[in-house]
DNA sequence: GCCGCGGATTGAACGTGTTCAAAAAGTGCT
DNA sequence: AGCACTTTTTGAACACGTTCAATCCGCGGC
């Protein structure tokens, strides 16, 4: 029998602690490499003999390369679940729940841009395995959208009912687009980045107000129709 | 003295007539592979020996791989601009017409759907020379966003003046959207596609009608003020 | 202490994109 | 035709991600 981790390798059911050192060396290799000096300049040779290991070491813990990368992707997640939930609560205002959700992502995301433009090029491709948008990651991704759900689920700003539901994901892939916007903005120190988030959160607390009105309803009820029909 | 092509190699600025024939050669053969068995199933050799050339015969005329990909993006923007400034014309409605510039570009992806996947890989990356938001490829782009802005020229629909400006890059950028989701669409005949640019279409129209309304006003101006901040 | 077993590790080898020095083909001049 | 020059073509070689048969190691049973 074997099992399946969130995300990486198909792992033996057995493992010894010696086993998990290793693991968690190569990871330790890997991440610091990517970060100084990219994904594209680290060579499969130089994470192994950085982690102690023989050229091929790392494919008996990781399929290839890439999952090597989503290695941090699922530790900033974890990392983020404990943080969040403390950091949420202090605030009762829409906007700024929103803004330490999205917040919290670009700190942790701040050193490693490098190794984003790597996860972007792999996460783009739905079809990938170990895309941020495709089955194998669902675990991760639900707790992401969950995040949003709890900052929404606070404050009293009135939401239509028929938002409710769809809201936390169509936030979620909000900030998807802005994580993508961020990778590649070289204005300095991602100034752009930073008003882009500015602005369009503001545009989408004062949407979402407006949301109520009577004269909005057949677009939202339009919307909303759209986003189902290209959901599975 | 070195000539740059719009997309393509450095190239010398004398080619004999057997060499631009060679070139085309290699075109062929690598977007006749490309289409038949997929980007990354297509190796330069299969290329170089369907080409009839050396293994690297296609370097002294593409810098890579990638780039014969984009030697049918270049293919189909000139196609393009031939077929589109007849067929706008045609219909009055501004709908309609935006319609003809859309299925036009997914007329010509249809074939090579997987091919556009090699392309999305490359291209997100805007930092690549070859990305269709880079410099590199500014002259192709331009054209296409004008097609949008003869769209809009035509028909009475009113649109505030703020807006006329920038309406036309917004709606390619709205098309390129729509084209990555295509891309990825794996329902039968890419019928989620269809649906959401059906949808999105007409509330695109829609909103353009509501623009004008003083209510919105505030919003439109917003969205104009984030857009051209975020631009270089 | 030794055996056998299965998880863990090794490193040579494969196929790939790409490079490059050398050879070939073409061009213009005398 | 012969020569100098440039453009084009060649194919061996390189570095990389990845695979895999062979080997090593640690542990339970005798």
């Amino acid at each position: 029998m074997v099992t399946r981790m969130a995300v990486g390798a198909v792992r033996r059911e057995t493992t010894t602690a010696k086993a998990e050192e290793t693991r968690e060396r190569i990871v330790d290799a890997a991440l610091t490499l990517f970060r100084d000096q990219g994904f594209d300049e680290t060579t499969m040779r130089d994470v192994a003999s950085a982690a102690g290991v023989a050229t091929g070491g790392a494919y008996y813990y990781f399929r290839s390369k890439e999952e090597l990368v989503m290695a941090f992707y699922a530790r900033t997640a974890v990392e983020a679940r404990t943080l969040l939930s403390a950091a949420i609560e202090r605030s009762s205002d829409l906007r700024k729940r929103l803004r330490t959700v999205i917040d919290l992502k670009f700190e942790q995301f701040a050193e490693h841009r490098r190794l984003l433009i790597a996860i972007v090029r792999i996460g783009i491709d739905p079809s990938h395995p170990l895309s941020p948008f495709g089955a194998e990651t669902k675990a991760m991704r639900e707790e992401s959208i969950d995040a949003f759900r709890s900052a929404l689920g606070g404050p009293a700003t009135k939401i239509p009912n028929d938002l409710q539901a769809d809201l936390p994901r169509l936030l979620w892939m909000y900030q998807m687009g802005l994580i993508l916007f961020w990778i590649f903005d070289r204005s300095h120190g991602q100034r752009r980045t930073k008003l882009l988030l500015d602005g369009t959160l503001d545009l989408i607390v004062r949407l979402l107000q407006l949301a109520s009105l009577p004269l909005m309803g057949p677009i939202r009820r339009k919307l909303l129709a759209i986003l189902r029909a290209i959901e599975e």
